[in-house]
DNA sequence: AACCCCGTCAACCGCTACTAT
DNA sequence: GATAGTAGCGGTTGACGGGGT
């Protein structure tokens, strides 16, 4: 269909901004508000693509930034959220008041996967170094089976929030992100046939999602936590994390009211 | 002083998701 | 549903500065 460019090249300044085109942004943005960064440049007097106006605001004009060294907690928030989320560096800066995502992105990147190396984690994964993955099927026949039985006596009892799971996982960050065991109600999907024909492999039946999580080659926590399962094998059904959440309102018991919650706390 | 190497980070680019028509 | 326009995301690039030789 091809796209019109956002700019005329030829017209516009790049490369480093200048105490002047800031102040012009400012001024602008203080005046009119955030938004349209289209036509932004145009009326703000500035010859900039829209893109780098809103890139600049952003990452480094907002009045609300806070600029500086990274403290220690913010290392470890970072490192935890990046365990739960993967790259998804804007949900990373959501909950870091006043951090940008390319703020968060370049310290991961210069800072952080050097600090996990030197722990002996791999900074993706964020599992040892030297640990074999994933889980050769063989060896694992009883564990599984041992899983298997414990979460069929957990959906037996009546109780699918799967905190315990949660807890194991990450006890620190209560992010929410866990899929439990279903009741055996049908589920009416909101979502396209095949998301949920997707969704059903992880959440209709004990054995299904049992069968599914080990083919990922995830561990018993990691059963449960759709982010995990989309970061440690790349396998994102939904296109990505926000999408697949808006899918995730089947009947679940408290699990349902839980992922609601979630899913507005990372649209904010 | 000159050069090189490397780390840092602002900015850019290409792409996807979303929205409007 | 198809098309076009826009916003936003994440990966990459390149300028810059500091340290070492």
């Amino acid at each position: 269909m091809g796209r019109s460019p956002c700019c005329e090249k030829a017209h516009t300044n790049k490369g480093a901004w200048t105490k002047e085109e800031d102040e012009r942004l400012i001024s602008y943005i203080k005046v009119h508000g955030e938004g349209c960064w289209r036509s932004l440049p145009k009326a703000a007097g500035l010859l900039r693509c829209g893109k780098s106006c809103r890139l600049r605001w952003i990452n480094y004009l907002r009045p609300d930034l806070k600029r500086g060294n990274f403290t220690e907690e913010e290392d470890e928030l970072i490192i935890k959220l990046h365990s739960l989320l993967g790259n998804k560096w804007s949900l990373i800066a959501g909950r870091l008041p006043g951090r940008t995502d390319n703020e968060i992105k370049n310290y991961w990147n210069t800072h952080i996967k050097r600090k996990l190396l030197s722990r002996g984690l791999d900074p993706q994964t964020h599992r040892p170094l030297n640990r074999a993955a994933p889980i050769a099927l063989s060896e694992n026949l009883r564990a599984v089976d041992k899983v298997a039985r414990e979460m069929t006596d957990s959906v037996e009892d009546g109780h699918s929030s799967g905190t315990s799971m949660d807890e194991d996982h990450s006890s620190e960050i209560n992010l929410e992100l866990s899929i439990s065991l279903p009741y055996s109600t049908s589920p009416k999907p909101p979502c396209s046939p095949d998301q949920f024909s997707t969704i059903n492999k992880v959440a209709s039946a004990p054995s299904q999602a049992l069968c599914l999580c080990y083919d990922l080659g995830l561990q018993r926590g990691d059963c449960f936590n759709l982010a995990s399962a989309t970061r440690l094998r790349g396998w994102n059904p939904f296109g990505n994390l926000a999408t697949a959440l808006q899918g995730l309102e089947f009947p679940l018991g408290e699990t349902e009211t839980r992922l609601a919650k979630l899913k507005v706390e990372l649209a904010q």
